[in-house]
DNA sequence: TGACGCAACTTGTTCATACAAGTTCTCCGC
DNA sequence: GCGGAGAACTTGTATGAACAAGTTGCGTCA
């Protein structure tokens, strides 16, 4: 029972993905469109609203909204989730433990979890493929209150996030992504398969559940040669920041 | 001129900012918001969705918003002018062409900026850095019909956006970017001063008219212990989306 | 004391209306 | 044919109302 304005959104956007718009032309007007669904223009205005933030369509006051892209973005549950991105595309994740044990919550710890510093966390390295092939090294760090479920868990468990869920119902709701490059140590060319000082696509993130709790922050390194990260912006929506090193 | 709304989403921007809201807490109700200043819910609801859309606070249905996030995001602006980036940090932007010139459109060329194949395109190198040193390399090619304008700026200006919109009114308003990591090639390393097969943060973005018309795409290249990007997102408002390598 | 249920609260959805502000196209006059 | 004025169109902003759906906390009952 989805939201009358999101199935318009969806089926605008699959209208779009099917060229039915064009890149570059122009969207109907929200009087045509709330005439054709039969609804009032403010919910139109909720599903058109939605394709504008996702980068799909451009809108200007007074001109007709424009077909930007076409290749939809993926859900942030793809995102979030490693193992439903590969299935979402049709490939295989693989991953295996390598490392995993308790330390003390270190300064940085504390701060990004919002825990009180010396807290027992669980810090796990994990190695993860697509198809056999290893593409991600991941160094996680959960916070105390859910790092007995995360230890519970098969070392070789394809979807984490999944897990997560069935036992506990935590839902991975918000995130904040840091992206920079780094050349590969010893250990992360010896897990990946790759040279020393070969580039790799290292993602930071704090991920968080619907109330805003920290749930578990991370160091993931992606072979460039596989992976890559896409950001749709505009002038009214900009999840992208650029940043200096500190 | 701006639109209440915009009033009310920057003065909890600001609010949020100097911690009247800290990180973790509630904000006040929607109805609590329209009587402090006056408006109607939709008018709160406006700003508070600009806010959600930023990934500052979170939004669950029956309970009041959370602070997620005290950082504000830079504007769009300070993202697509690297002038405009560095001036709000306090630093200042130097660059300078290193090589130009016309070539005929490759097939590259003619799908990112909507142009037939072998319209003479404008190709720039620029090597950009703040604080006199050297920390992005530009390889930039320019639309047809705005490459007189870039040809006729000195080589040495600081912010070709704002040139750009000085002489012909141009605006940059929408982007997409797609980012990866790449070893320094030799040509990267002497540019930007560093040794070769140091890690470099790549962003290829194409940005748009408000029209929704390409006007330049471009292969930058930071150096990764200088620069990094970072992305808010939620359930609800995924901009980032993770690529394989086609 | 602990568990349950309900009431109060809060955000989500939708509608109808009105006016402001920007764009586009037509048509008229030169 | 060209340029400009203006009408028609389109999106942006704002209000007010009503109901749906989810959360929280209080209070009662066992």
């Amino acid at each position: 029972m989805t939201a009358r304005h999101e199935e318009i959104a969806d089926e605008l956007r699959r209208a779009i993905d099917r060229e039915e718009y064009t890149v570059g032309s122009r969207l109907p007007s929200e009087a045509e469109l709330a005439a054709h669904y039969g609804v009032s223009r403010g919910t139109v205005r909720q599903a058109v609203a939605a394709l504008t933030a996702e980068g799909l369509i451009g809108s200007r006051q007074g001109a007709r909204r424009v077909v930007l892209a076409s290749r939809r973005s993926q859900s942030f549950a793809e995102l979030r989730s490693f193992a439903q991105w590969a299935r979402a595309m049709g490939r295989e994740a693989t991953g295996s433990v390598v490392a995993q044990g308790y330390q003390p919550a270190r300064a940085e710890d504390a701060v990004r979890l919002h825990l009180p510093e010396g807290t027992p966390v669980l810090h796990v390295l994990r190695v993860r493929g697509l198809d056999g092939e290893p593409v991600l090294l991941e160094r996680t760090v959960y916070a105390d209150w859910i790092s007995p479920a995360v230890e519970a868990i098969e070392p070789d468990c394809a979807s984490v996030t999944q897990r997560l869920y069935d036992e506990t119902g935590l839902v991975f709701a918000y995130g904040e992504h840091v992206i920079d490059a780094v050349a590969a140590g010893a250990q992360d060319a010896e897990l990946l398969d790759i040279r020393r000082t070969s580039p790799l696509l290292r993602v930071r993130r704090v991920t968080t559940t619907r109330e805003g709790r920290p749930v578990e922050w991370s160091d993931d390194r992606y072979r460039s040669d596989a992976v890559s990260f896409s950001v749709h912006n505009s002038i009214d929506n900009n999840a992208l920041a650029r940043k200096t090193a500190e």
